[in-house]
DNA sequence: TTCGTAGGGTCACCTTAAGTAACAATTGGG
DNA sequence: CCCAATTGTTACTTAAGGTGACCCTACGAA
């Protein structure tokens, strides 16, 4: 029964392999639940529960082995093969994230960027070539494309996803600050940075009224 | 009793906040919090029962008035008022998000920019110099900043952040990929893109076993 | 003026989930 | 052979959030 992880543990698999990349890079060949959950700033016994959902590592009265564990959480979140990403939104932000060095180094090769807009499809950034996101079918296929990355307006954002729903990619990261409708078989996830600000702003004025009070 | 809005009503009211705004161009004067409910894709009870938090504002048997719930939210949110913010680290990531002209026509406009790098010290990025990181503590106190935004590598992210909550920022918005620990006065929200793409991977190797199974 | 209908306010329940702690099992070392 | 260390797992606590139902109000029509 390999299904059924729960989605806050999800959430926590990244940052434990974080530290475990660092932690491998030192001469310790083991880890404990009470280290590891110092370093993740979480509680041990949360460390071994997460960690008995991907099938339990670690050997009782020594620890977790650093490289087998972080094989196996790799494992599973899936990182054992490469996910190849399309950029589809040219903008500031589709530039920064093109240009960003980090994608494919951790197992996300951008494999294509696309836009609409007739001054940027054909120009070149990060090495690519921008593509029209008419051809966004053909590019996924033929690039084995597994995520959409959405980093258009908010207005083109919707019928682009559409798109990559009928591209056939796996999931989608949307940087749009828009509401999208995807099927539930396609995994959603949206960072939207003016929002974030706003949560921000609200418990920045709730702290200051709590000092005030 | 203003304080105490649940977190999943904060992270919604400004989706609702975004709906309205569209709402606003458009000549309807009120809406239902069904008609509400399906543009920010939610449930009606869940809309009535998140804006009941800010203080009720709608009229039985007619609706919201789109212009006053905007004002509402704003306030609730404590957007009436402008957040001015820092952003340390002038990577990709950093300038993109200098350059990105949505935060100023929103509320947060960038105040200053910083990085600890002196061949970036000193050069102008969207008009505005940056300047040493080691400077935060005044450039918080000049220019009134609220918010912090963090766009530093992983190793360089806790310093700044201890240098930020000195310097007396009301909250951080961290791009680092790490584990940052401040006090709890001070609210954090984290955004890492590495992390949100291995989230996907998962659901999406998850989907792919549903296929197959 | 009265009645009907649209739609918000609120209450209470349900459901589910997530964190926490405690305890039994197991291993390696002395 | 025994002890210390540390995991695996279960059960509890607690919370939190979502959902639906019901009641009440306001406006418009007759």
């Amino acid at each position: 029964m390999e299904r059924g992880i729960p989605g806050a543990t999800v959430v926590r698999l990244p940052i434990y392999r974080r530290v475990l990349l660092e932690l491998a890079t030192t001469d310790e060949a083991t880890v404990s639940s009470a280290a590891l959950a110092e370093l993740a700033g979480v509680n041990a016994a949360q460390v071994r529960k997460d960690l008995s959902y991907i099938g339990t590592t670690g050997v009782r009265g020594v620890g977790y082995d650093i490289k087998y564990l972080l094989h196996q959480i790799s494992e599973a979140l899936g990182l054992d093969v490469e996910s190849p990403v399309v950029i589809v939104g040219m903008g500031n932000l589709g530039r920064a994230l093109a240009d960003y060095g980090g994608f494919g180094s951790r197992g996300f090769p951008i494999a294509a960027l696309a836009d609409s807009s007739p001054d940027k499809i054909g120009t070149t950034i990060a090495g690519l070539e921008v593509r029209d996101s008419r051809e966004l079918h053909a590019l996924v296929a033929d690039s084995q494309i597994r995520i959409g990355i959405i980093a258009t307006p908010a207005h083109a954002a919707q019928s682009v996803a559409d798109a990559l729903v009928a591209a056939g990619v796996g999931s989608i990261l949307s940087f749009a600050p828009t509401v999208l409708h995807v099927p539930d078989s396609v995994p959603l996830r949206k960072v939207d940075l003016a929002t974030e600000l706003q949560i921000l702003s609200y418990y920045e004025q709730q702290g200051q009224d709590d000092q005030t009070a």
